[in-house]
DNA sequence: GGATGTCGCACTGTTTTGGTGCTATTTCGG
DNA sequence: CCGAAATAGCACCAAAACAGTGCGACATCC
């Protein structure tokens, strides 16, 4: 449904949350007892923003998260991609999923149809503009509110 | 994950093949004969966007279907829409219309993190641009092979 | 050494997606 | 008037993605 998961949306409590705290580490349990989140599943999100370097992680007693970087430094894009992988409008994108059994009297080799697929250019630009609107997003406008700091006019010979 | 359904993908080859064939009567057959797509599902499509109103219908033998509109006035955001309902980037969306002024401390039903939710504001600025995106994609462009015709700027006084 | 953290991985239940079956109804062409 | 060819409607099924959980290991501070 064109739609961000639950564990993105996490992500970005989260986030925000670290935001605020500047670079104090911060467990789970404290964000996880502040947002109505399943603890366990917050602690697998933030396990995945490790891994994708947005944050840096420090075990033991006392340990927790803070962010790797900067507010203005982490996008939108980055953090969905590091939770969901990267966006695909379409679902041919460039390697041919899994042959699976065609109707029969159709001999089409899969994604093939290389004077058809019209639609698949068009909208490969689209999930380009999408990609940069989302990177044109940092957390650190995520944080004051304003989403989109939007500079974002195609920088094509713009008028 | 952010992602387009097949039966979107499958509706707008549909579409685009109707358009190339102006208001001819179109069959679910001809269409599935030429691509690689299963032909139930195609005629579950070809409804979906008849309900819509975005293609007529004509019933018996010789029927079929045609665009109910020129290619010009048909947007992907109709498309889109038809087919897997209104995009919702956020899960907790309750129904704040284009206003985007935020309720904040208005009774949430659901989402009971009331002064917290910070993300949920700014996601919403953020697929009023996708739909805003989607909206401004007509199939007419998309025939042409150039996706969004973006006008796009920010019709906002941008500095 | 124990309390409190993260790490890693596998696993389960639910929802969405992709696709099918069947029957009824409409319409054209003979 | 009959049958072929088409859409309409609806229920159903399988596979995949999503949401969430369990548990044992490792690290660190007190």
């Amino acid at each position: 449904m064109l739609q961000l998961t639950k564990k993105t949306e996490y992500g970005l409590i989260a986030l925000v949350h670290l935001a605020d705290r500047g670079g104090e580490l911060v467990s789970v349990r404290e964000i996880g007892d502040r947002y109505p989140i399943p603890k366990r599943l917050l602690a697998e999100v933030l396990k995945d923003l490790a891994r994708a370097e947005l944050v840096q992680s420090q075990r033991g007693a006392t340990g927790g998260y803070s962010l790797a970087r900067p507010a203005e430094a982490i996008t939108l894009g980055q953090i969905v991609e590091a939770l969901e992988g990267r966006p695909q409008v379409s679902n041919c994108e460039t390697s041919v999923p899994h042959g699976s059994a065609l109707p029969a009297t159709t001999r089409h080799s899969e994604c093939e149809m290389q004077g058809f697929c019209r639609i698949r250019a068009p909208l490969h630009r689209l999930r380009e503009h999408l990609i940069e609107m989302l990177e044109q997003t940092t957390l650190a406008s995520l944080q004051t509110g304003q989403a989109i700091d939007h500079n974002l006019r195609p920088r094509a010979q713009a008028s």
